[in-house]
DNA sequence: GTCAGTGCAAACGGTTTGCATGTTT
DNA sequence: AAACATGCAAACCGTTTGCACTGAC
C-alpha cells in the first residue's frame, strides 16, 4: 500500500503505470492533498469545481475509482451516506459517529489483535480500511441516543 | 436489547408497543425467523411475496424498520451493496467477504478489547452491530485478489 | 369510527454507465 | 493518429416518501 502525500508523489506513480495526467486529475489530487478531513465524492467534486467548474461529478468519481485501484487513495463506507475518501497516507482506521455523522480516524493498530483473532479462528483477513466502525462519539453519546 | 427467536415473541412484544398486527408483518417476521442467513431487504420482500404477492417493498421497509426500532431486528451495512436484516438473536457481529459477498456471523466477544481502548482513548462507544467488518474469507484469500 | 398501516408510484441520494467529443501521448 | 479521458445525460440500486385507501383496533 503506498504511502503519499504530495502531488507530485501521487503524479510520479499516475506516470509509473501509464495513465495520462490531465487537468482534472491534477484538480482532484490538489484537493485531496490539501484536505483536512474525509471528503465524500460530492464534497471533492465541490472543491475541484472551485477551480475547474466544468469538470464533472462522473470524472470525479473515476478519478477517484483510478487512484483507489492504484492504492493512492483509500475510502472507506460509515453506514451512513455516502462514502469518504483521503489520500493513502499513513496507515489508519476510521470510525463514524451514528449522531453526528462525523468520521475521524484512530490507529489502525487497534485491530492488531481483533485481526489476529479472526484470521487464527475463521481464516478471515481483515480489511482494516474498507468500512469504519460505527457507534457514538464522545460529545453525542452525553446529548442523548 | 431483545433476543428472539419465535414468532410469538415478537408479535407480543409488537401488541406490547400498542403496535398492530397485520398480515404483512406476520409475514416479515416469518421469512425472519425461519431464515438461515442474514437478508437484505429485497430478500425479505421476495420471500414474503411468495406467500403474499401483494405486499409491497416498502411496506416491507416499514416493517423492517419498526422492528428495528424495538430492537427485535438488527441491520447491518456491509460497504457492499444492501443492508442485512436478521432477528435480534443471540448477540453477535459481523464480518463480510469483499470477494463473493458473503456476510456471516463472528462472536461479539471479539470486539471486547477494541472496544474498551476506544471508550478509553477516544471516549468512543462501539456498536457492534451497525457496520459488518470487511475483508477477505479463507476460500477468497486462497483463490485471488 | 378512528387511526395506524398499506400499496402504489414517484422521488431520493449515491454511484455507474453509454456514448459522442476532446485531449494526452 | 491512436488511445485514453472527459462531459453530459440517462440509468442504476437501495431506500424513503406522499398520498389516498384499507383494515386493525
Amino acid at each position: 500500500m503506498g504511502t503519499v502525500q504530495r502531488s507530485d508523489e501521487v503524479l510520479e506513480a499516475l506516470r509509473a503505470h501509464a495513465k495520462r495526467i490531465t487537468a482534472p486529475k491534477r484538480a482532484v489530487i490538489e484537493v485531496l492533498v490539501h484536505a483536512h478531513d474525509h471528503l465524500t465524492a460530492d464534497e471533492v467534486t465541490k472543491q475541484v469545481q472551485a477551480l475547474r467548474p466544468d469538470v464533472s461529478p462522473s470524472t470525479v468519481y473515476r478519478i477517484l475509482e483510478e487512484l483507489d485501484d492504484l492504492d493512492l487513495v483509500v475510502h472507506s463506507h460509515t453506514g451512513h451516506g455516502a462514502a469518504v475518501y483521503h489520500l493513502a497516507g499513513a496507515s489508519h482506521s476510521h470510525v463514524t459517529c451514528e449522531g453526528c455523522h462525523t468520521t475521524f480516524e484512530v490507529p489502525s493498530e487497534i485491530y492488531d489483535r481483533l485481526a489476529r483473532e479472526l484470521l487464527a479462528t475463521q481464516g478471515f483477513e481483515l480489511n482494516r480500511h474498507h468500512v469504519a466502525l460505527s457507534g457514538l462519539c464522545e460529545h453525542c453519546r452525553g446529548s442523548h441516543s
